[in-house]
DNA sequence: CTCTCGATGCACT
DNA sequence: GTGCATCGAGAGA
């Protein structure tokens, strides 16, 4: 293993920092030794109390403890009946705060993750927050689990992207705060 | 490529 | 009962 893993302080900053510097890690997902990754090419952030458009912002709940709890844990949900989304607790200063990690690129066991979705389109293989969960099996199971140890799902440092990289746009499908930019996605990775 | 729309099940009121 | 941090199929351009 070349790359490192992210300490718990590189989420132990303000969300939308936090989610910035997401864009180009690495998520490893290991299912009994077999490992699948993928590059984090899209991120939104979600910070806590005052963003009405968080799952925090209505307070602690059965659903959403984990925003409230340690930095570096992964929050997992259930929307729309059908899918799970893939957070990572990140915050500084605030109760509550989450970056959504909306899209991968895939690395390893490409292979595997076309079998978990039963497709074979590349194209729209991991670019979705339902489509990770998905493709790396990740469910209710993993609610919690700690990212910044070599575990069952963690994130690895890689070299920094520039930030004239990243691009900084709304974020989408949600109904309040749309205007905040707190969406960041690689302007190309081919 | 874009847009629209139904499926789906769980948490919350 | 309501609403959702979505997806995929299908229609049109």
């Amino acid at each position: 293993m070349k790359n490192k893993i992210l300490p718990r302080k590189f989420y132990q900053r303000d969300t939308v920092t936090v989610a910035k510097d997401l864009i180009g890690k690495i998520l490893v997902r290991n299912i009994s030794g077999k490992i699948l990754s993928g590059v984090i090419v899209e991120t939104e952030a979600y910070s806590g109390l005052e963003d009405p458009a968080s799952h925090a912002y209505i307070g602690e709940t059965k659903r959403n403890m984990a925003l409230f709890g340690p930095v570096g844990h992964a929050y997992i949900y259930f929307t729309y009946g059908n899918h799970f989304c893939l957070n990572v607790v990140a915050k500084k200063n605030v109760k509550a705060g989450g970056v959504l990690i909306r899209a991968i690129f895939p690395l390893q066991e490409i292979e595997e993750m076309q079998k978990n979705r039963y497709i074979k389109n590349l194209k729209t293989l991991t670019n979705g927050p339902g489509k990770i969960t998905q493709a790396l099996k990740i469910d209710k199971e993993l609610y919690g689990t700690d990212l910044t140890k070599k575990g069952p799902l963690y994130i690895c440092d890689t070299k920094k992207i520039k930030e004239s990289e990243i691009h900084a746009t709304p974020r989408i499908g949600i109904k309040k705060a749309k205007d905040n930019p707190w969406r960041f996605v690689v302007k190309k990775l081919k």
